[in-house]
DNA sequence: TCTAGGAATGTAATCGAATACATGCAGCGA
DNA sequence: TCGCTGCATGTATTCGATTACATTCCTAGA
């Protein structure tokens, strides 16, 4: 493997010219930096960017902590940051938390450790800490849910309350009355956004809030299964709103098996635009996330940030719409 | 931040004992050792990992390089992946190939460069080349589908001819006597395989094979809806195999644009279980594909391989399993 | 008592690139 | 012509851990 040393010395320079010269500094001649660039073509030279990074403190790498990587919002999320990433030549590591505030730490540290150069995170909670990133100049840009405000921390949130909002007021304006809801856990920003738009929606209409109505699920689909049946146990339940389609798919199967139609006796609006729930309209609507548009943003977020740290952060806001009421 | 420097000197003792010490070196007295350690306690010390890998040529990170982040099948290789691999100490830096050559070579080559110390790999074909993997020495599994003979790679792989065979076979046995297949591209290994299958359980009923039966899709949704109306141009089909369930997606959309109703006109069996699959149960029946052994078997063979480099290479074949007829 | 050998530890080189500081040389004004 | 400025390049240090080789000291055997 060809070194810095062996293109010096082929190019007839110090390693310190060569290093200039790749790195496109100016002070370096035009044909001294002709003549280098041709000797590290010829000995095949690629730089290591184990050694770089030690030296910089800095690694090409990014670091994504996601709570579930099974969940498509969020693996869509990945692709759009993984383009920005690519084409501005950093690598993404993908850390998978599950939701537990454990491992998200273990992750964040090990961010740190390998000095990435950025890290793009969907907090387990508002109160995640990353101050230990911060202190390290290490740029943070949280995803779907935000940090605690007062932390230096660019964010790209999707509006779901105004949406949870505009979905309920339009199964109140098809004459539904008894609306459930299933969220996601309890302090998760997205799940308490999305039962916030619902309440609002509720006395908008002048329609009593219901407690038992509200389920909090694990944005998995068995939670969604199990939110569906205590739901169910109230009488009267004309229609229910998921925050995210893999419990929507917990909840189809259990009215499925009450031998419920979704869309006539129980109409079901779902957060998530996954593929397949073309399949299932009209009984089914969803709320299309931009998965992608976020990922993408939060990228580029994280690029305008490493190239200006001192930047103010701030906080992209995407909305989110509720798709046709049939599909085709 | 405390480095290996500030340990030594709070220990009394040289910076080699320290490093000794914390690697479990025998040759370093109980006491030291527990001085050392204790020192290292006391200041936080955190070793760099990037100063241990360019030191040893080799980091503490695997490379996963698959062909679709959002194909919940590959996502579920990269949980069992990531499972085996973070309790080894090890971290997943997750590349995304779109199938395309050129960004599968280019991972390769960041593989390298960062020196993983492994790499699990969907080949977007059986001659990828790896060979710059092997001589640098860091073992490659390939997973869900096949290098070429030849080289030392282990794999693992699912025996997805026998189960496509198994489900045509029954298709037949419930009376299907004109039956299509989907399947992804040329060339890719299962892909093929699941065809061979099909063709196996045609041959075995004395079914004519037809060549506007089979088409060739991408593995997305849009491949499964164009394969799907391809196949109906020939009267008469009664029930198709397809290769994944993105397409399964695909093909069952078309259907219902058509007025088929999947089942009874036209039964329809698809590898992958998604979740959402079981609620198009009985009108899909599914191929389960053990996804998150994938992972774990793949990152059991590269644990064994970093501790056993010489090994030889072996393949791991696991089960896919038609699901019953109806889920319950 | 002397010495060979081994255990415990220290010294210093090493991995490869980036960069602070040093040097040499050309150009320019006095 | 002298000396200053500044560009181009070189020299040598640095990042932090690992490890080959060196040293010290102790013990056992002759």
């Amino acid at each position: 493997m060809a070194t810095m040393k062996d293109v010096a010395a082929r190019a007839g320079v110090s390693t310190a010219t060569v290093s200039r010269a790749i790195s496109g500094h100016p002070s370096v001649q035009a044909d001294t930096a002709q003549r280098v660039l041709a000797a590290a073509e010829e000995l095949g030279y690629v730089p290591n960017p184990l050694a770089s990074s030690l030296r910089k403190q800095r690694t090409q790498v990014w670091a994504l902590i996601i709570a579930d990587i099974n969940n498509p919002f969020l693996t869509q999320v990945a692709r759009g940051l993984e383009d920005v990433a690519s084409a501005a030549g950093y690598s993404v590591l993908l850390c998978n938390t599950d939701e537990d505030p454990r491992r998200e730490d273990a992750y964040i540290g090990i961010a740190e450790q390998y000095r990435a150069a950025g890290v793009v995170i969907t907090p387990t909670s508002p109160g995640t800490d990353v101050a230990v990133l911060q202190e390290r100049g290490i740029p943070v840009v949280a995803v779907d849910r935000p940090l605690t405000a007062g932390l230096d921390v660019d964010a790209v949130l999707i509006d779901s309350r105004r949406a949870a909002r505009a979905a309920v007021a339009g199964l109140v304006a098809v004459g539904r009355r008894r609306i459930g809801c299933i969220t996601g856990p309890r302090r998760v920003y997205t799940a308490e956004e999305r039962v916030l738009g619902y309440r609002e929606a509720l006395r908008e209409a002048h329609l009593p809030p219901e407690e038992s109505l509200v389920q909090y699920g694990d944005y998995k689909e068995e939670g969604g299964r199990a939110a569906m049946a205590t739901i169910l146990e109230n009488d009267g339940v004309d229609a229910v709103l998921v925050a995210n389609s893999l419990m929507a798919v917990g909840a189809l199967d259990l009215l499925r098996t009450r031998g419920l139609d979704p869309g006539s006796d129980v109409e079901i609006i779902a957060f998530d635009d996954a593929p397949w729930t073309a399949l299932l309209a009209p009984a089914v609507r969803v709320i299309h996330q931009p998965a992608y548009d976020v990922g993408q943003a939060a990228g580029q977020l994280l690029l305008r940030r490493i190239a200006e740290p001192g930047r103010q952060s701030r906080t992209v806001m995407l909305a989110a719409n509720l798709g046709p009421e049939t599909r085709r």
